[in-house]
DNA sequence: AGGTAAATAATAAAAATTATCCTTTAGAAA
DNA sequence: TTTCTAAAGGATAATTTTTATTATTTACCT
């Protein structure tokens, strides 16, 4: 991924992809916390330079969440989002927007290219407790 | 609206969400400088500590934009968002999720009670441009 | 009108992000 | 392999954004 975007591969970002791919989402703090763990010395600035690039050659996504900070996520098929207001939990979800879109650029006259939805509630787990 | 969430009315308010009135939408910033020509002497902590208040009592929303900063509009309707690439114009639009969340809900098991949805495109003046 | 809790302004402090500058290193080329 | 160089990392300073503190002022209830 890095070197078809002409980014080299450095020990620091192979360790950010890893955590990134094992977490699925997280954000840049908890980022920081876990990428120490493995590289002891990195410098914050080296994670907000990585993010940044990385953020706009597409390897990876930001998912801007209501109420919280925002999480990072390797791109992948367009999918959304879900949230639990219990424990936190952000999840991802494929659905089917094609028609709301449609409907949505016929009523505007907007050519839309991307969406971003994230839905809030109550995961399956907490509506237990 | 201030007075049913027991808050002072203060001319700074009344001035801030006659601001958000008449733009929709507006930024933090964008609407230090706005305010800043009725109120000269207005400090910026009252700014965020007023929409703060607004935001919990649900008087304002933010709405968090990809690849932008976040806007504050009025509580309305629940409706959607579309921003435009080419002008960065923000403007509300009303669609029904009923389906798509339903949808989510039952292949999910989570309980949904609020969206966010922004959609990105191209708005038809900047498409003839 | 007077009293009081809440709001404002000014400012400091904290948190988040970006810039600078010097050292180190990945990766191309010899 | 070794060498060279542009790019990346680390340390830290500087910005930017947001929140906290405190003294003064004001909305609004009697």
């Amino acid at each position: 991924m890095l070197r078809e975007h002409n980014l080299k591969v450095t020990p620091q970002r192979l360790g950010i992809l890893s955590i990134l791919e094992d977490t699925g989402h997280i954000s840049i703090e908890e980022l920081f916390t876990f990428i120490r763990k493995d590289f002891s010395s990195i410098s914050i600035a080296t994670l907000y330079k990585n993010i940044n690039f990385m953020l706009e050659v597409n390897i990876l996504k930001e998912v801007k969440i209501p109420n919280s900070k925002s999480k990072y996520e390797i791109s992948k098929d367009e999918h959304s989002h879900m949230v639990c207001r219990k424990c936190q939990k952000l999840e991802d979800i494929t659905l089917c927007l094609d028609g709301v879109i449609e409907h949505a650029s016929e009523k505007s006259g907007y050519s839309f290219d991307e969406n971003a939805l994230v839905l809030s509630g109550v995961c399956p787990q907490c509506q237990l407790a």
